[in-house]
DNA sequence: CTGGAAACGGACCGATTGGTCTGTTAGGGT
DNA sequence: ACCCTAACAGACCAATCGGTCCGTTTCCAG
């Protein structure tokens, strides 16, 4: 053998595809833009993915793994806290989401870019909001809520609003209030039977 | 004059347009399926709008003017009654949203696919965000709520979570709690002083 | 130093797109 | 009845896409 491949080559090309992606949309990104943005030519790239579907899949999958990741460090904040574990992960969305260039949800984006029914994209879209959900309902569940799945719901609810509003209004939108909207959600939720009438 | 010319026009290829775009996405129907579809030749479609932007322009505006409509419609259900006129427009967005091959709101949708921040519908959908939120606020302010704005945030997020988290996952997800979800807001705005600590 | 594989650079291919243009059909006003 | 024009039908064009291929360069193992 005569050059080592560099092993590193897969997250430099995902590096480089979550930036367009993320920024200009999937389909609006040309396989050759990233090429000339990564600097290496076509083959390599098509050596690494074999299709454009395939990249696009490991984009997703890479998006949902950061993701998990972020939410486990904003948990990790509040230990043996869930009720507050919840509202710091909406915080994080929160912050996340009003940086400025922000368009949305990576994955809930791809899934609206591709209509097929049966196109990959969906099933990483569904798996990652099983995930999510579940991951909620146990941090409900753990925090004492009588009824874990509604305010999972609720939560998950406040959290697409979240994304899909800051990526049209950022600042000027509802994004803002979201994570005071999740504190007092999870309030409520705890204290199912403090409704004065 | 020999043929007069159908002043329904626009109006037809605005619901063909509306039905595979809606259904499809803008970037993935081409003119050439909406001729095939309308059943006219390309010159009939490109008299009546000049270009596909102004095509897709048009079908926003006309989903823009519709979802106004529905919302007056769900509003008169309950007249001098803006809190349930809130609740009432958030229940006929789920029920829109959880009708089978939902793709979420064709606003958001589009705007996710023009990534330019200089494009059209950008501005179609700042200004349709702005006229949903006032008008959320005006209702927030008429049932008496010492803060609508904040009011009108919350059913905002809750109103885009509820479009994006049905088009991923319908009756499956977390679409079907959010009419109660926006009772439950409502209602907490109404009476702020009732939370027992 | 040298051979050879890896990577670069870009020409190339077929398919598809938005949009134009031309030839033909057909229907209503006079 | 005649004709003028709206509308149909589809060939056509330039641009762009994903993907392949090939000649050249580069760099490391031996």
């Amino acid at each position: 053998m005569a050059r080592k491949r560099d092993p590193e080559s897969r997250e430099k090309i995902l590096e480089v595809a979550t930036r367009l992606f993320d920024a200009r949309g999937v389909h609006a990104v040309g396989m050759q833009q990233i090429v000339d943005e990564i600097g290496c030519g076509k083959a390599f790239l098509y050596s690494e993915f074999a299709t454009k579907e395939e990249l696009v899949i490991a984009y997703l999958n890479r998006y949902r793994e950061g993701v998990m990741v972020t939410m486990a460090q904003a948990e990790a904040r509040f230990p043996d806290d869930p009720a507050r574990q919840i509202v710091a992960m909406v915080g994080i969305v929160a912050e996340c989401s009003l940086q400025p260039g922000f368009r949305g949800c990576s994955v809930r984006n791809a899934h609206a870019e591709f209509p097929d029914e049966d196109h990959p994209a969906r099933q990483i879209a569904i798996e990652y909001y099983d995930e999510v959900h579940g991951h909620l309902m146990d941090l409900a569940e753990r925090a004492g809520a009588p009824d874990p799945r509604t305010l999972a719901d609720r939560i998950m609810l406040i959290v697409d609003g979240l994304h899909s509003n800051a990526a049209a209004r950022g600042h000027d939108g509802a994004a803002p209030a979201a994570t005071a909207f999740a504190e007092d959600v999870v309030r409520a939720a705890l204290r199912p039977l403090s409704h004065t009438q």
